[in-house]
DNA sequence: TTTATTTGCTAACGAACGTTAGGTTGTTTA
DNA sequence: TAAACAACCTAACGTTCGTTAGCAAATAAA
């Protein structure tokens, strides 16, 4: 809190004449990041879509909100752990259920062929693995924009990295 | 440390006859774990091997110290941050250094014409991201060993997602 | 203009933290 | 057998932490 007052310029005190504490902070910058998650997969309800396109569209949904939050990312990924009862069996939940609509596009893939999949949730992991890890690395000025982020990353999770002679 | 001391069934005091700081002990998990890692690597130098190969091996290997030490790898992953300096600065040269290891692996995979990736060090950034995620799902217990983690790790790296009708 | 509200201040509180000091007990070594 | 050493104990220390209380000043509203 005195790291935070000294950032924005003011006395850790005063601080609580904004917020009732330190773990309503991390409360809300938690849900509202799954929130902001939720919102952006929300929109691409389409389902008509190849599996493919499906996912392309949601690694760059998580991507875009990841880029565009890179502090609250930080926090939301690092410190959830830290949150209190019943907050941080709330957020697993959410959590579980996120994860839970990449698996529907990777069953779906499967079961049409366009996926070639030895385990479903192993796969989801690791597609999440390379999202989330983003946030060590992305910086604004960096040299990759987040839509070059996400085509990078759809391209290297759906072709591999082998070269591919089709 | 009254934490760590109530887990030991000693007072938290009576660490300090083993240790010298609670800094130590971070210390010490990170750089044996670095260690690990990079005595993994030490033995696999063939590169008479494809990159496709190298790759295969270096993933199975980090596999290996990573389910090998769950507990020591989940600090190891997420407190190295805390390091005081110099260790934080040294932490991170072993970091960049490791890195190096897997890019000139994929360096060497477009050389051959083995693989096609439009950002090596994206490229890389991303395995490591699977491979350091894995200790936030994995259990000892689970129904997918260690050896079948590398696998699928690797083919999904490699092969990717798309069904390949190769 | 006066009252209410907001936002910040200082001072302080109780709790938690990492660690030190001195002592005791058990084990090892000479 | 005695001395040295190791490993633990209790008690306590100084520091850090999150937060509260009471107050002052600035701003907004009546």
């Amino acid at each position: 809190m005195r790291d935070l007052a000294n950032a924005l310029g003011i006395e850790a005190a005063s601080i609580y004449s904004h917020i009732r504490s330190k773990e309503e902070i991390l409360q809300r910058v938690c849900f509202r990041m799954a929130d902001e998650f939720f919102g952006a997969i929300e929109v691409l309800k389409d389902e008509k879509a190849s599996a493919t396109e499906q996912l392309k569209r949601a690694i760059s949904a998580h991507v875009q909100v990841l880029t565009r939050n890179t502090e609250a990312s930080a926090v939301f990924l690092q410190e959830w752990r830290h949150l209190s009862e019943p907050h941080h069996t709330e957020f697993l939940a959410l959590r579980d259920r996120y994860e839970h609509y990449f698996r529907k596009i990777i069953r779906q893939g499967i079961a049409s062929g366009e996926f070639q999949v030895p385990d479903e949730k192993f796969a989801v992991l690791t597609i999440l693995s390379g999202l989330n890890w983003i946030h060590t690395w992305y910086k604004p000025e960096g040299k990759m924009k987040p839509a070059e982020i996400a085509e990078n990353l759809s391209a290297m999770l759906l072709n591999g990295l082998k070269t591919n002679l089709n």
